[in-house]
DNA sequence: CTCATCCATAGCTCTCTGGCTATACGTTAA
DNA sequence: TTAACGTATAGCCAGAGAGCTATGGATGAG
């Protein structure tokens, strides 16, 4: 049962591993060491954020050199958005349900 | 810098925790005893995630004699929500501009 | 009043993981 | 070739937290 979805809240649950994301999405486009630079932790520590980003696909990389780029992948959302809309529409039928009950008993 | 959208992510991040939840979200109240009967792990696991998911805005419960009946809210979901679009947004920024770009170079 | 039931809390253990330093690997520069 | 640089990997440690059992507190049943 571990499905998408927890790959995707677990990977985004970490404080530090969500900024990075969160700054590849403004900014576009980094290298390892301006994340770095700004991260607040140490090199190592970075790369290994990236590397779980990558495993959930959140992000991809681009080798140039002896330089490794990274960039979001905003697709891998995808699920997340599902899941919200979905139990968001359970809500909805529950409370459509619940208006018409609410109707009929009126009558 | 623990905002709102860190307590959503590391409380959804719980297969075990996100799954009373969505069963909250698909089917409505629920007491504890019956949430226990389907979790998988012992009634003391089943309430401390009731209280971990009423403390981020999750659910609220209602008492009725011994009995505590716990139900989604689904209005905490919104900062959720408001992170995705926003993350998508950047990406959308980014991609217009990236056209424009395309667009004055075609000229 | 007493007992059973439902839930919450306490206290413990054990695993998982985010942080670190040290080091290896690959690439460019000298 | 050697040195310096940018990343990735390895190995360790400490803290967080998810699970358990045992127990307490409150309520309903007899």
């Amino acid at each position: 049962m571990s499905d998408a979805h927890d790959v995707l809240f677990r990977t985004l649950a970490d404080p530090t591993r969500r900024a990075i994301f969160e700054r590849l999405c403004r900014e576009g486009e980094k290298t390892v060491g301006v994340l770095t630079a700004q991260a607040g932790v140490s090199q190592p520590v970075v790369s290994k954020h990236l590397g779980l980003l990558k495993r959930a696909g959140l992000v991809r990389d681009r080798h140039e050199g002896r330089q490794t780029h990274y960039s979001a992948q905003l697709g891998a959302l995808a699920p997340l958005v599902d899941w919200t809309s979905e139990m968001a529409g359970f809500w909805q039928n529950r409370f459509d349900k619940l208006e018409d009950l609410l109707k009929r008993m009126d009558q």
